[in-house]
DNA sequence: GGCAAATGTCGACACGAGTCGATTACTCTT
DNA sequence: AAGAGTAATCGACTCGTGTCGACATTTGCC
């Protein structure tokens, strides 16, 4: 590979101007900038990544951290990562995935020391994560996909799941229907200690009280076996309901089946809404699911354009960090008949 | 953060010193070793990544392209990702995610070039790919998931299609059918173009002949609706038919919901069998589905053990690199009735 | 016309580690 | 007892780039 010494030397140039050239530094008069640019075209130059991480000190490097626990990876999960690769490169980072079993952010941390890595974009974040106060703690930057408890740490993009949630039911209520249920995750679980259940369930209240709907909420493990049980649940305690938000994708997924198992017609008897299934995940039930849509590809991006400009040490303006979706009309969710 | 110099120093050694107690490149006392190794530890010192990289000649950086075509994002694809992650962190490598829009090919030969990356990994390797042909002419190291036509492309880990079509069939003749159609991809798509469909529908033909039994094949586009059309036709024409084996994960989906609207029972009418359809999707289809489970993480993990090995320039002596996943009965299958 | 400021260029050094050659002090042959 | 071989260590150089200080040249201004 050719190295700066050979576009020096055939532009007749000292290394350091080719350098500003290429940094802009410092200013360089037109002729020579160009006889040393007409150099490096001829000799296909590539400035050596790994000199320029040395020299200056960030490796331009992003670990994203994929979380392999007990919850599983949900096929939306990817489309986060995807995005946030792709924002990175826009800014010239590039994202190394990092799959961690139990929580090994030890290993991250001793990366991002020996100067490996740039920053760390945490997903799933719990509420009061301790993967958080680690990174904190060796001063490594972080930015989250989701949001702990505490609002100072400030560089994370997330799902506006209030306004979400309101935007289902409130599609519900339009339709006509006053007696709902809400079918969301169960506390005890990993995915109950997220974000994403305490604020669905937060919403779901707020909204009943406000326009006066009653809502009363199911819990349903992650699996589609716990969303059967909760249909069970459902056609014992709350058959004269006509329509079920969910927050809970997998269970709903049992949970639509084992209603029409009992003999329900969607959308005819229910309407069914969820707030977590992707557009192509909505279309694999049947019918296909009216949804509000994870705006994944938004918040991958925001996350990744965040910690990028906080590593740039740009002022944190932002003006949206949470993203909201948008409604899929589809064949689930139908006029109120009584 | 500590340097090599004031491990040195504090040790009361030479760099070098210390150097070579971390290679082991050349024999260090015992007692110069101990403080070498104390010194290090009080310290906390982590050597430099990049200065590694530089002076080594290797980033130990591993690009996976990750194909975000016309085909879509399977939810099974990103498993391949994972496993390929987590095997190159064993060796010490990192994998760094890089979805590829339009065949961008370019942008990641120059990051080869440019000593970011020490080798590339493709996804959704076509059976003449021009992406191995343009990674060839510049001399970047590549490991492949999938097979070219080219017997001499030795780095690679795929599916053995053919046996896992072979014990897909065999399972439905030891049911007793012997009349069957095979639900395949659509020549013309991308997906198409992917050894998983030529290989697939061979199997089928030779398998076909050897067990003499009745199989033909039915072609569909990578979408739940296709399957629906699928359906169609297979209430036309191969009404008499018992079982169905397909390689078409998401048409499958759309075929067995079609049958099911109109009247045929699974498995009591017709079987279902899959060779493409992860043990977690296959839970999402009523009743769960039997499967041949591709194996991804052994075929991830293997594509980026090769190509680490490669890299290494140890002998390519993997015994196999064709892997062919299990069967998971579930409960699409049934012995056949007459 | 003179002096400050801006422009254009170069040489030298630093970033942090790997590695070769040389040096010293031993041990083992014959 | 002299020479050969090995273990242990050090100093100097290198990987390829970014950047500071110095110097030369030009521009701007009253």
């Amino acid at each position: 590979m050719a190295k700066r010494s050979d576009v020096a030397q055939r532009a007749g140039v000292s290394e350091s101007t080719v350098s500003y050239v290429i940094t802009g530094t410092r200013p360089i008069g037109q002729e020579t900038k160009a006889r040393v640019l007409k150099a490096m075209a001829e000799l296909g130059y590539k400035p050596n990544a790994m000199a320029q991480a040395l020299r200056s000190g960030n490796s331009k490097m992003l670990a994203m951290l994929f979380g392999d626990q007990e919850r599983g990876i949900s096929d939306g999960d990817i489309e986060y990562v995807i995005a946030a690769a792709d924002e990175a490169r826009k800014y010239g980072y590039h994202l190394i995935l990092w799959p961690v079993r139990r929580r090994a952010i030890e290993d991250v941390i001793k990366k991002a020391e020996s100067g490996l890595l740039d920053g760390v974009i945490l997903m799933e974040v719990s509420l009061k994560d301790e993967r958080v106060a680690l990174l904190k703690k060796h001063k490594v930057p972080f930015g989250l996909i989701g949001r702990t408890q505490n609002k100072l740490d400030t560089v994370f993009a997330d799902r506006d799941f209030e306004t979400a949630t309101r935007l289902a039911i409130e599609e519900l209520v339009v339709l006509g229907h006053t007696k709902l249920v809400a079918l969301s995750t169960s506390n005890e679980t990993v995915a109950g200690q997220i974000g994403a259940t305490i604020r669905f369930e937060d919403a779901v209240e707020d909204v009943a009280k406000e326009l006066k709907v009653q809502i009363d909420i199911l819990h349903a493990e992650n699996t589609i076996q716990s969303g059967l049980d909760s249909a069970k649940d459902f056609v014992k305690k709350y058959k004269n309901r006509t329509a079920v938000v969910s927050v809970n994708a997998e269970a709903l997924i049992g949970f639509s089946r084992g209603l029409q198992r009992a003999g329900f017609s969607i959308p005819d008897d229910v309407s069914l809404i969820c707030i977590s299934t992707t557009p192509a995940g909505s279309l694999a039930f049947d019918p296909p699911l009216t949804i509000v849509s994870p705006p994944a590809s938004e918040i991958g991006a925001a996350a990744a354009r965040e910690l990028i400009h906080a590593l740039q040490g740009k002022p944190d303006d932002e003006p949206t960090k949470l993203f909201v979706g948008e409604l899929l009309r589809r064949e689930s969710t139908s006029r109120y008949k009584k």
